[in-house]
DNA sequence: TCTGGGGTCCTAGGACCC
DNA sequence: TCTGGGGTCCTAGGACCC
């Protein structure tokens, strides 16, 4: 009888990890990555590097990963630097290297693609893969029922390994929320796998806030009903939880608490939006600091036009973002007569969307969005598609136009 | 010692059409 | 005059995730 058996492959401390790699000196020292770019390690003559310490640092940045060194005093990521380095000075900090993290991420993707193919794209560093159909994979080894997909699962981590010299995590259960949560619990470089008969052990002790999709705001609200643990959650009175969530979320949640989840696998998908987003290094006003803004935010759409074009997409929504000196954000988004994937066209549109937010406060960040996105090659052969771009003088704010 | 940058999905009201 | 119902699109905000 064949399972459906459903893995949730997670790096462990990824961008850290590679970072050892080209370091390994800083092997079993706490160490975090994150900050802007002024803090590169200077090489010696002796061969060694001069690294930053979190002390030196000062500024808006947050850490992206910790090594499990760091965690060990409080470090985590999305901590802010100047927290962090008020917990552990003397850790090493290193700039962030997107294009060599992206390189690893394309080679343990594509060492596990070539054990099965069957894989859901999750960001840099994690992916689902579905190993049902997988030779062996539904085998038992010796006594153990399930022993051919926790086989499959260590040749996996080995091939990962063997690709990148990195480490990964797996969870392998009968959907993807329960993976993903068992992917955590046996980190580095840990296999999980459980059944349904192993939920009210394994998982509902576990707090409510492990589920992916239990956030700040529902488990603030959950943890103020008396509510902590999964099984806690699963115990719950379906209209009371309803009650206090919703028709919908509510009923998730008792679904989640019980580990029962049936989406499928994405094996591919289209981007929905591209955005570029900056924070200042000091809090900018719209008059006071027109200059420096005007310059920014031509950047940023400028970037944002170079973006589409590479990945050759055409947007028909622009949209921009601002974060408040207090945090709150505001966004402005119009929709556009025919897609575009032109700078002048995104600066021009995003300028209208500006003009229609308060600008009396200061804000901290800016950022531009394309939405609506499709693919710029798609020869719409729509003959009123130019039509519609006049239409278009009907916009609330006709600017300079 | 205040919290980056890049995404997805959901909700809800209003416009507009039939 | 008061009074429909359904459907889609647009917009703003918010929760959540990596």
């Amino acid at each position: 009888m064949s399972r459906r058996w459903i893995a949730h492959l997670d790096m462990d401390a990824f961008f850290a990890s590679v970072e050892l790699l080209r370091y390994p000196e800083l092997r079993g020292q706490p160490m975090v990555v994150g900050g802007g770019t002024r803090h590169q390690p200077v090489a010696q003559a002796d061969g060694t590097h001069l690294f930053s310490r979190l002390r030196d640092y000062a500024g808006r940045g947050v850490a992206t990963t910790a090594t499990y060194e760091a965690r060990a005093f409080g470090l985590h990521s999305g901590i802010g630097l100047m927290k962090a380095a008020a917990l552990a000075p003397d850790a090493v900090l290193l700039p962030v290297d997107f294009d060599a993290y992206r390189r690893c991420s394309r080679l343990f993707k594509a060492a596990v693609a070539a054990h099965a193919p069957q894989i859901e794209d999750r960001g840099i560093d994690e992916i689902y893969i579905d190993l049902s159909e997988v030779p062996g994979a539904q085998d038992a080894i010796g006594d153990d029922p399930h022993g051919g997909v926790r086989a499959l699962a260590g040749r996996i981590q080995q091939a990962v390994h063997d690709a990148t010299g990195l480490s990964c995590s797996i969870g392998i259960t009968p959907n993807k929320l329960l993976s993903k949560l068992c992917s955590d619990l046996e980190k580095p470089h840990g296999i999980t796998l459980i059944t349904e008969v192993d939920i009210a052990q394994r998982i509902w002790p576990l707090p409510a806030r492990r589920i992916n999709g239990i956030g700040p705001k529902a488990n603030a609200k959950l943890d103020a009903l008396g509510i902590r643990t999964i099984g806690e959650l699963a115990a719950a009175e379906p209209q009371w939880l309803i009650g206090h969530f919703g028709q919908s979320y509510g009923n998730w949640l008792l679904e989640a608490a019980h580990g029962r989840d049936d989406r499928p696998l994405v094996t591919s998908r289209e981007a929905k939006s591209l955005s570029r987003e900056t924070t200042f290094e000091r809090d900018l006003h719209a008059r006071h600091d027109r200059a420096e803004l005007g310059a920014i935010f031509t950047g940023l759409c400028e970037r944002l036009a170079d973006d589409l074009v590479r990945r050759g997409y055409v947007a028909r929504s622009i949209g921009v973002k601002l974060r408040l000196d207090d945090f709150r954000i505001l966004t402005r988004e119009l929709t556009l007569g025919a897609p575009t994937a032109d700078a002048a066209a995104i600066r021009h549109h995003a300028g209208l969307c500006v003009k229609r937010m308060p600008l009396d406060r200061r804000f901290r960040l800016l950022g531009v969005r394309a939405g609506q996105l499709s693919r710029a090659d798609d020869t719409n052969a729509d003959p009123f598609e130019g039509r519609k771009e006049e239409g278009q003088l009907s916009l609330p704010f006709a600017d300079d136009a």
